[in-house]
DNA sequence: CCAGACGTTGTT
DNA sequence: GTCTGG
DNA sequence: CCAGACGTTGTT
DNA sequence: GTCTGG
């Protein structure tokens, strides 16, 4: 995964489910890529915030990082307790033979990704993909049940306690690809 | 990911 | 710049 | 201490 | 080189 995805949904009721204060700001456009503004919940508030962490060593921002290794990455092992946020989305897309598809949940309207921000950027946890998405991709975001999002948050828990929850979700996930353009006039 | 565009004025 | 491996 | 890696995905 | 579209 995870070099795109979208959040395309109701600020208000985003704002209901995640019992944030007030309408969150929101993206200008849907489909967001590296380094465009996510949107990004945290234990101590919620917001915009670029996609990427910043890196000396490399000129393009970090924007994954594999949940099986976390804690044996000196980059974000700093994160590992007070760095934990959620991604907000609706979709995401892989190329599976380069060809644009969108994953989706079918049984809910927004997701909670499992993020990692040192104040500046975030990054997208990953994991192994769920059976359902194996045949489109060998990765997927991890992707926190309702029930999970607070837990995972909660700087207070040591990362131990949460790490658990950095599993492939299993959906049922909508695997629909992207329509072509429609020819304009003239072809 | 890769391929293809990347611009404007004035318009059918 | 900072961490890891040797 | 110094040299080399440091991240991921997808791939030369 | 960088952005956009699929």
């Amino acid at each position: 995964m995870c070099s795109r995805f979208e959040l395309n949904a109701d600020p208000g009721a985003l704002a209901r489910r995640f019992g944030l204060t007030a309408p969150p700001p929101w993206p200008q456009a849907s489909e967001r890529r590296p380094t465009d503004a996510i949107l990004v919940i945290g234990a101590d508030g919620f917001g915009l915030m670029p996609w990427g962490l910043a890196v000396e060593w490399q000129p393009a921002p970090l924007i994954n990082a594999r949940a099986e290794t976390l804690a044996a990455k000196a980059t974000f092992r700093p994160l590992l307790s007070g760095g934990r946020v959620l991604v907000l989305a609706s979709a995401w897309w892989e190329w599976p033979g380069r060809v644009k598809t969108r994953i989706a949940p079918v049984d809910a309207d927004l997701l909670a990704f499992a993020g990692l921000s040192d104040g500046r950027g975030v990054v997208i946890v990953t994991c192994a993909p769920s059976a359902g998405l194996a045949a489109v991709h060998d990765r997927m975001p991890v992707i926190l049940p309702p029930e999970s999002g607070a837990a995972w948050i909660d700087g207070s828990k040591p990362f131990e306690a949460v790490a658990p929850l950095l599993r492939p979700h299993a959906g049922p996930f909508a695997i629909t690809a992207a329509p072509r353009r429609q020819p304009d006039l003239f072809g």
